[in-house]
RNA sequence: GCCGGAGUAGCUCAGUGGCAGAGCAGCUCACUCGUAAUGAGCAGGUCAGGGGUUCAACUCCCCUCUCCGGCUCCA
């Protein structure tokens, strides 16, 4: 019986029982053919070799799209394997999945990995690769799976571990799953893969490091190597290039090459000095945050760094986070206290320092309050992850019924910030409860609810991040994307019912009864070191305008222009510009570079005919040209409405 | 915390058992310059810290610290 297959243009193929998906593809051309990696029928992806089961939805999937990059790179894992059991007599191998970007596959052969490692299993690789050897699916019965196996205990594991129905290839009495087998070397998969190794034209294995089996920090630690591949060397190299080019944002590099914050020795690890100029950045931001926080009606509070243990023992802090918390202090006999890693129960004390009325909810405090973390020490990573950090935290108290408009101003107020800072594209998560949490589950269901209804009300796209939100209540997070297409977590908007009972908080209804508020935590930059470490990876450290350090550089041509570099100097001060004059005697062409490699928006560079004309020659960092004798009111007016904060 | 790699001048790096080096930055002097590095000179070191092997250690071995890449974790 012929199998009807609707093509992506609409078509309505018929081709006989048993075709193949590269049949089909190569009925329709000899270059599809040869681009094809596997077909999709209704969206179930299978291999080129395989005859397709039934008609359907028909696509061919090329090596240039998301879904034939991963087919791509799953084939490489498996060469990776490939070629690491064959150097390595007695190699055992875990799991091997493709990933952004690339792949990876963890191993045990009783030692790490070297460098020389590596590049010897690369090399067998390519030698694989030339074979060109066909990838066969065989479908096997979990005793098989087993027998195949048998002195791989890894795998072993996980043959025992999948549940048939899981697998789900032919689930009832069929065969339990599939594994995939080139030459010699036998994997357990459910594919697809390339039809033959010949098809890997880019790939490279990148770094090995320590892994856990399955994830579990109690288990051993497997050796990974990651590699990443390519549909070509193009393509690679491209990737090759991207990842240079974040090397070149790094935040900590150019940390130092802006002279923004550094991170001494003595002070310990995860903690950060801000410089003048990263401090300028960081007054600017904080500034903006202030401004921003009155707008959408928030007061400010202020708490210290410390407090008694008590404390923590109310917030559960101490029952669900003591691990990250720095040791006690004990300050007298029988009396401790711990440095604050949260800001919350704070806020929560000014609530209750007076009885509060319906009328006067929502109460909104908002604090840029310095908190302390013990991270693990594997974990710090520059400033965006650090044991001492500034949140730009707030609290706000509302009634049930305040709820979900409150939600939505938190929302607006997060999007309005981030786009501020130069971002254009957020993605939410909505975590919902975790494993370890406390409070009855209809509650956390509520808030739930509400959080999930304020991003469908705002239409921003989230996804469900499945029992990851906080102990105390569920949350969404804001996620930015920067300008080379990497994710970074920055804002938090968090429900919270379970510390206003804990701390027995209450305002007095309409009825004259004691009703618990609810409570929204919410952070718009997150922790500001973090988020500002974002902003500087983000514009190269090129900064806006408005964020800039130092707005204008003045270049005297030479001294005697000084006195003229200090006139238009002051000039634009007065306009509330952030100027600087070079008072050095390089030369010129010294100045400017020395300007341009600090990412200036602006250079004035100023000699005789400005002195005379009242001008100054003006360069724009990013424009390779300079305008030479532009009137100085012109120049004026051109930088102040280029380093114009954002309105609030 | 775990696995691996690294740590030499402020920065970037050379130095594989036998006198501690370069470029940039800094300081001094000269030059006074029109859009990405003017020239000369000077100064700068507990070779991360501690212990060991050796006639001799930046170099080899052990421990500690810090950083880097991952894993795990991130209220």
């Amino acid at each position: 019986m012929d199998l009807e297959l609707l093509y992506p243009d609409g078509k309505v193929i018929s081709h006989p029982a048993g075709v193949t998906g590269a049949d089909v593809a190569a009925s329709i051309g000899p270059r599809l053919a040869a681009a094809a990696v596997a077909v999709a029928l209704d969206d179930q992806l299978l291999d080129l070799g395989r005859p397709l089961p039934a008609g359907g939805r028909f696509r061919v999937i090329t090596a240039q799209s998301d879904e034939g990059r991963h087919i791509l790179r799953h084939s490489a894992a498996h060469i990776l394997a490939q070629a690491v059991l064959s150097l390595f007599p007695g190699a055992q191998f875990g799991m091997g999945p493709a990933i952004e970007d690339g792949f990876y596959y963890d191993f045990d052969i009783g030692r790490p990995f070297t460098p020389e490692d590596l590049a010897a299993i690369e090399t067998r690789m390519h030698e694989i690769v030339a074979a060109d050897q066909p990838f066969e699916r065989v479908e096997v019965s979990q005793a098989e799976a087993r027998a195949l196996f048998a002195d791989q205990t890894l795998k072993l594991e996980i043959i025992d571990s999948v549940d048939a129905a899981e697998v789900g290839i032919d689930q009832a009495d069929g065969p339990w799953g599939t594994v995939y087998r080139n030459l010699e070397f036998i994997d357990l998969c459910r594919g697809p893969h390339v039809p033959a190794t010949g098809k890997l034209f880019a790939f490279k294995l990148l770094r090995s490091a320590g892994a856990y089996w399955r994830g579990d920090e109690k288990r051993q630690q497997l050796q990974r190597i990651y590699g990443t591949a390519w549909e070509s060397p193009k393509a690679m190299a491209d990737h090759l290039h991207r990842l240079e080019e974040a090397e070149r944002r790094d935040h900590r590099k150019l940390g130092a090459e802006l002279d923004l914050y550094s991170f001494p020795r003595e002070l310990g690890p995860g903690l950060a000095v801000w410089h003048p100029r990263g401090g300028m950045l960081r007054k600017v931001a904080e500034d903006h945050s202030r401004r921003m926080h009155e707008r959408y009606g928030f007061e400010f509070v202020y708490s210290p760094h410390l407090a008694r243990e008590l404390l923590w023992e109310i917030s559960g802090h101490l029952d669900y986070y003591a691990d990250n918390m720095f040791p006690r202090l004990e300050v007298d006999e029988d009396e401790f206290y711990r440095v604050k890693p949260m800001n919350c129960p704070f806020h929560i004390l000014i609530y209750r320092s007076r009885a509060r009325s319906y009328r006067e909810l929502p109460l909104r405090y908002s604090e840029l309050g310095s908190v302390y973390r013990q991270e693990r020490s594997g974990v710090l990573h520059g400033l965006l992850r650090v044991r001492g950090l500034t949140q730009d935290d707030s609290h706000t108290f509302c009634r049930p019924d305040q709820l979900a408009d409150e939600l939505a101003m938190h929302l607006e107020f997060v999007t309005k910030w981030l786009s501020d800072f130069g971002f254009a594209e957020f993605e939410a998560d909505l975590s919902t409860r975790p494993e370890k949490s406390v409070g009855p589950i209809d509650r956390w269901e509520e808030a739930e609810r509400a959080l999930e209804a304020t991003l469908k009300n705002v239409g921003l796209s989230y996804r469900i991040a499945e029992g990851e939100g906080a102990f105390y209540g569920p949350k969404i997070d804001i996620h930015v994307r920067d300008a080379i297409g990497r994710r970074w977590q920055c804002s938090t908007i968090q429900v919270d019912f379970n510390n206003p009972e804990r701390f027995g908080l209450s305002y007095v209804s309409t009825e004259n009864e004691p009703v618990v508020p609810y409570m929204i935590h919410c952070a718009k930059a997150g922790s500001l070191d973090r988020f500002l470490a974002v902003v500087i990876e983000h514009h190269a450290g090129a900064f806006p305008g408005w964020l800039a350090p130092v707005q204008v550089e003045v270049l005297p041509v030479a001294e005697r222009h000084l006195d003229y570099a200090e006139t238009v100097r002051d000039a634009l001060k007065e306009q509330g510009l952030r100027v600087e004059v070079d008072y050095s005697n390089d030369t010129l062409g010294e100045k400017i570079r020395r300007s341009l490699t600090q990412k200036r928006p602006f250079l004035a560079v100023v000699g005789d005919k400005d002195v005379e004309a009242n001008t100054v020659g003006m360069r724009r960092y990013g424009e390779d040209k300079d305008r030479r004798g532009v009137p100085l009111s012109e120049a004026m007016s051109e930088i102040i409405e280029s380093c114009r904060p954002p309105e609030v």
